[in-house]
DNA sequence: CTGAAAGCGCTTACAG
DNA sequence: CTGAAAGCGCTTACAG
């Protein structure tokens, strides 16, 4: 301590006296550093993605960090933008990348900038990524099924042609072929809808083509959620003659009638592994290189009265 | 046009060429202006502001503004930490501010920062607010479900002595007392808890001890929820013994069984609103002051089964 | 009309 | 050790 405390004292008076707030852009352009971390999402009004952005804060927060947030809504030059937008004003992103963002997660990989993808990544690029076992989540719930002696399950897909929504409906054509029990036509591949209201009629008119289904697994809490709508308007009973599973745990399928079984993403575990990684980076010096990891986090599959 | 087609031209193909992007912060320094907006709500995970900020969002894309978040969860340190952090970082403020956040709102007000109250405000202080007329929503509900018969309604209620919460149970007050069926043991005031789940066994035991209820009226989204949990835990049949009506639109509602009938807030109209009262003063040179304003909007009573 | 220079508010390498 | 000066990347008032 080369200052006196009666000094701080002193200076401490007068910052609260007059107010003093330093200026952050003034350090920022002199430091090159923001303290703050970008968060690219598909779409924060999403209970799951809204949920990891919490997560995301309070670990940041930990640490010194600010987030600033922005949803793709799964559109490539929204979310383009959105890193164009950010790029010098954070330290480091995260982010949820649309299929279509990979040449601009690229050139931004190539200016160094620390980054980590969440949710999803590209299995051919070498970006840090961290996320539920997709495959292992899937895979646990399929099986689950067909313990139960569900003989013709179910599953809904949305057509992203992104790895996470591909590693699910792997998982679930592996087991049931491994088993016998894979139909083409019990698989259902919507669009990605922006207004999700439009998934109701289509998983109705589905489940009326298809009578037979004796269980069903929803990729994604917005199939859920419509999905459990049209059940409940053809009068189809859960699970007395369709048993339903969905990926991610939301409000919704907690408080449901019946309570609706779920694939439950460790969303804490993957913000802080996600945070872990991209500190990594940011304080990686010249030298040294930060690990080009990737994480995988086991899912939990939480059983409730609709199986 | 001073500057020849060709010219722009080729500026743009280097700025392409060499991925150049203006550092925001240089700018800022400069000019004083960030084009970001400070928003700060409650709390971003809760439907009705997750749904507010994505509306904040899109009305000021339009006009060239972005938005940063922060939730204060009630917690008046918390909020007057996010006022000085971003304080210097945004053009303009939009607070849903908690009781406690008066002195720090008001310093903010003296620094001439622009500044718009949403959700609730202060009614001794002339600061700008944008909200929904909670009074007027309450006493239409609970006029309709006396008209509909009820004679012993319930009043669940958060003890967060704000305005907006205050309103909405004046209304309640008002209206039974007018018709002579208020009796205080219907009014129930719970703390607020950072935990909603604990809004459960209260809300259960305040049924338990209260079996002539026959109707009730949730002040918030989250006691709606809990609420709603609580009455099927105990098997009391929506609507069949008590009618049920909650304050918010959320997809929980929407999908429960029964659905439940709300008092929706229109989202977009308040965030349009804020907005146009933020630009007001934004834009005000230093001669002609903006109107110190405040802003009721209608709300919207949806009637679905629970009534 | 146009180009060079000043200055926003910080941080830090450097001269003394 | 300490204080003054340079410079981050912009914008804009101003000199020529």
């Amino acid at each position: 301590m080369r200052i006196s405390e009666e000094m701080v004292k002193h200076i401490q008076a007068i910052i609260k006296k007059t107010g003093y707030i330093p200026n952050r852009a003034a350090a920022s352009l002199r430091t090159g550093r923001t303290h703050v971390i970008g968060l690219i999402v598909e779409d924060i009004a999403n209970a799951f993605f809204a949920s990891l952005a919490k997560s995301v804060e309070s670990v940041a927060a930990k640490v010194g960090y600010r987030v600033v947030y922005g949803s793709t809504e799964n559109d490539d030059g929204k979310g383009n933008d959105l890193i164009q937008l950010l790029a010098k004003q954070v330290d480091g992103f995260l982010i949820t990348p649309s299929t279509g963002m990979k040449a601009g997660v690229q050139a931004l990989k190539k200016t160094r900038k620390p980054l980590v993808l969440i949710d999803r990544y590209f299995p051919d690029e070498e970006i840090p990524f961290a996320l539920v076992d997709n495959y292992g989540g899937v895979s646990q719930a399929t099986e689950y099924l067909i313990e139960k002696n569900k003989k013709n399950i179910a599953f809904v897909n949305v057509a992203l042609d992104q790895v996470q929504m591909n590693e699910r409906e792997r998982a679930f054509v592996d087991v049931m072929s491994r088993r016998g029990l894979f139909h083409k036509k019990l698989l259902l591949r919507l669009p990605y809808y922006q207004d999700k209201t439009q998934y109701e009629p289509r998983i109705r008119s589905f489940l009326q083509k298809q009578p037979g289904i004796d269980a069903i697994i929803f990729a994604t809490n917005y199939l859920g959620m419509f999905g459990i709508k049209a059940l409940k308007d053809l009068d189809i009973a859960i699970p007395g003659k369709v048993a339903v599973l969905s990926f991610d745990d939301t409000d919704l399928f907690r408080f449901s009638s019946p309570a609706i079984s779920v694939i439950s993403q460790p969303v804490q575990e993957i913000a802080a592994q996600a945070m872990r990684l991209l500190l990594d980076q940011m304080n990686a010096g010249p030298k040294k290189k930060a690990a080009d990891e990737g994480v995988l986090v086991p899912p939990q599959l939480i059983l409730r009265n609709s199986v």
